[in-house]
DNA sequence: GTTTATGCAAAACCTTTGCATTTTG
DNA sequence: CAAAATGCAAAGGTTTTGCATAAAC
């Protein structure tokens, strides 16, 4: 599924100023600045309608013909492993179920996957801010947090 | 990924209590309650930790080996759609990308997908709650907010 | 008895991997 | 020129679809 629009709201003065902390994080981490790696960063840096990998990849295609789908794939993981990116949803997974459909929340295990609920009355009392009317309607609220669980954490020690 | 943990918080009561609730909203909408459909929302609604289709296809196989993995994701759509589960994450979506690594949050539109960000400095304030402790170390927050977008709205209206 | 759902098999995707070739620093 | 990245092709998964058979209402 490919979003309807093609939000364009990042200014290009902000582009530049990612496009620069993308140079300077890659040379720190002594990656290379390729053309391909480099046009996949701009152009998600360009807009703000997070698109998949096939996106990605026909829009960079269009300005670098030769473009590969891996290369994208590649190279969308290796930004987010630099923390230049970030991904929506639970992170490298499938849709994954769930039977409770009152409210309540997600911890996400970013290394195991294993995903817990939580509630918090908090949480629950805030209303979406006046902002999001513009956007749209909103039926589900839900919070997700993202970290590490107790059991890979400790693992985590351990290596080091 | 399969998760690490089966969790199996959710009391007999409870379970009978979805139970019911799925036989009620499936004979209200004339779908039928094959036995597979029926095993399939309980397996879901035993457990808390949110099972991808191949994990539900394997917990259910062991009690109908003959179930076929097309029919527990049929199912779990359906479900889906019929409201008696819910997912994570975003709605049938792979893995999307965003260059705002800085706090902010999503409205996700169910119906195209279309993702919007949006600033919250009343939610960014909030902590997680004390329980999240015993659960893991907290690494991102972000709230998901889902429902129609206004262009999806619209359409959906002529619809009707 | 009709209508709906299932199981099977195959197709359609999506994502990753191995390797020769090219590019970067 | 040494190290790293790309493109290609192929493999490995996952999810969906068409259709004959079986089950529910």
């Amino acid at each position: 599924m490919v979003p309807n629009t093609l939000q364009t709201g990042v200014s290009k003065e902000e582009v530049q100023i990612r496009l620069e902390h993308f140079r300077d994080v890659c040379r720190r981490a002594g990656i290379k600045l390729t053309h391909q790696r480099t046009e996949i960063f701009r152009e998600v840096a360009r807009t703000t309608d997070h698109p998949d990998a096939q996106t990605v990849f026909e829009r960079v295609r269009k300005r670098i013909p030769a473009m590969s789908l891996d290369t994208v794939y590649r190279n969308l993981w290796l930004l987010n492993d630099l923390g230049l990116i970030a991904t929506l949803g639970p992170p490298r997974e499938r849709a994954r179920f769930d039977a409770n459909v009152t409210p309540h929340h997600h911890f996400v295990c970013t290394r195991c996957g294993m995903a817990s609920d939580f509630h918090s009355q908090e949480f629950d009392k805030l209303r979406p801010p006046a902002e999001v009317d513009s956007i749209g309607s909103v039926e589900a609220t839900r919070l997700e947090l993202r970290g590490l669980c107790l059991r890979c954490k400790k693992k985590a020690n351990k290596e080091e």
